[in-house]
DNA sequence: CCCTTAACCTAACAAGCGCTAGGGAGTGCG
DNA sequence: CGCACTCCCTAGCGCTTGTTAGGTTAAGGG
């Protein structure tokens, strides 16, 4: 029952560290919380139970952590810029002049597959975010704004194109969206749906080409 | 199985009780469950806070109920009822020959009003039903079920009108359109909103009356 | 008047929670 | 070597959880 040596075989994964303090141990622990707090919520992701996925006891989390709360702060805000760089990103691998269709498009596939595929961040600040402690939703409005400040932008790019009825107020055209995005936890299965296809058709709601 | 007030001055509540064998005390404890489910989460709602907010002590919750788990179904399992009622009712109330479009936005409407403003129940079982224990889950998947094959009928009207684009899954604009109104109980701030204009809008951006 | 019953209480149980004090093994450095 | 430091452990603190056993009160019917 030997266990240290720091267990980091994958020492050699990004040799340029976004955060270089960060240890191998660190990022397992936020992995296994980010897991657990998508799939069973705030409560059920006890620090017990992220400490044994992570294969210590649970007094030794403190070591790396302060408190449950820095843990779970740390998934949520994280999660919401993990997504928001996906989105980013999607949108700027588009070819200078790609339509507003392919662009709204490319955001709501770049969502889904951040907040149902890719990240357990990212599903974990969509799903647990509700119930959260007070202190933690709120070390993280900055990002979600951010992040809801991105949409807001495509939004108003579609009304510009004429896109979208101007009779329609583009705060509910956010909602709509980013409500039936953030909804997707709820139904996804993946081996039964296609993520291209629903992005396809839910832009394609959205946006009444004529 | 009768009901004499307990200590209820409220024992005028309605005269015509849709379970004649409930009790005032029932009634007030699920009350007190729903409110706390839908604006804390299934872990903040524990038998101590139920009971505290009805104004008896944590024990007294068993004379009334055989577990914890057995109050959130019912919670649950009511609040779906109360928003598939509300939404045929308000259907039922249209003229006629009212217009697709008139008859979405009913529809929006009713789910809407009953899960950000009448129904502690219904928002309940959309917030906390994410991580709410299996067996509570199965116990209302009937329930569930009935309500999205209501959408789904109402769905399949548009594209019969020809108000949906037909290269549109019909699956899709359930999603989309529940996912919205699933999720606005996230954002929806009673004092900074009008359920009729986003009704509106939302009934407005799925249909393409061209 | 007694007896039953509903409605509620107190007190406690085992289990689980976040968190901490204190210790021990390993590593690097002087 | 000794010292400091990192990483993890054990043991346990105080608290809360769902739940139960057993007792108390008051009302209603015979």
């Amino acid at each position: 029952m030997k266990r240290h040596a720091a267990r980091a075989p994958t020492s050699a994964s990004p040799a340029s560290p976004a955060i270089p303090t960060e240890s191998g141990a660190r990022r397992q622990i936020l992995n296994a919380a980010a897991y657990l707090l998508r799939h069973r919520g705030y409560e059920a992701a006890t620090t017990r139970a992220i400490a044994t996925a992570v294969g210590i006891k649970g007094g030794s989390i403190y070591h790396h952590f302060p408190s449950k709360d820095a843990i779970v702060g740390e998934v949520v805000n994280e999660g919401v810029r993990v997504v928001y760089d996906a989105v980013e990103k999607a949108l700027g691998a588009l070819p200078a002049r790609a339509k507003p269709r392919k662009r709204l498009e490319a955001a709501i596939k770049a969502h889904l597959l951040s907040s149902l595929e890719h990240s357990n961040y990212t599903s974990a600040s969509i799903r647990a975010f509700a119930f959260l402690p007070d202190s933690v939703r709120q070390n993280c409005r900055i990002e979600r704004r951010r992040y809801e400040a991105l949409w807001a932008q495509l939004v108003s790019e579609f009304y510009q194109a004429g896109l979208i009825d101007r009779s329609i107020a583009p705060e509910s055209i956010q909602l709509l969206l980013l409500g039936a995005l953030n909804w997707a936890g709820e139904w996804y299965r993946p081996d039964r749906m296609d993520i291209d296809d629903i992005s396809r058709d839910f832009a394609a709601s959205i946006l009444h080409a004529k």
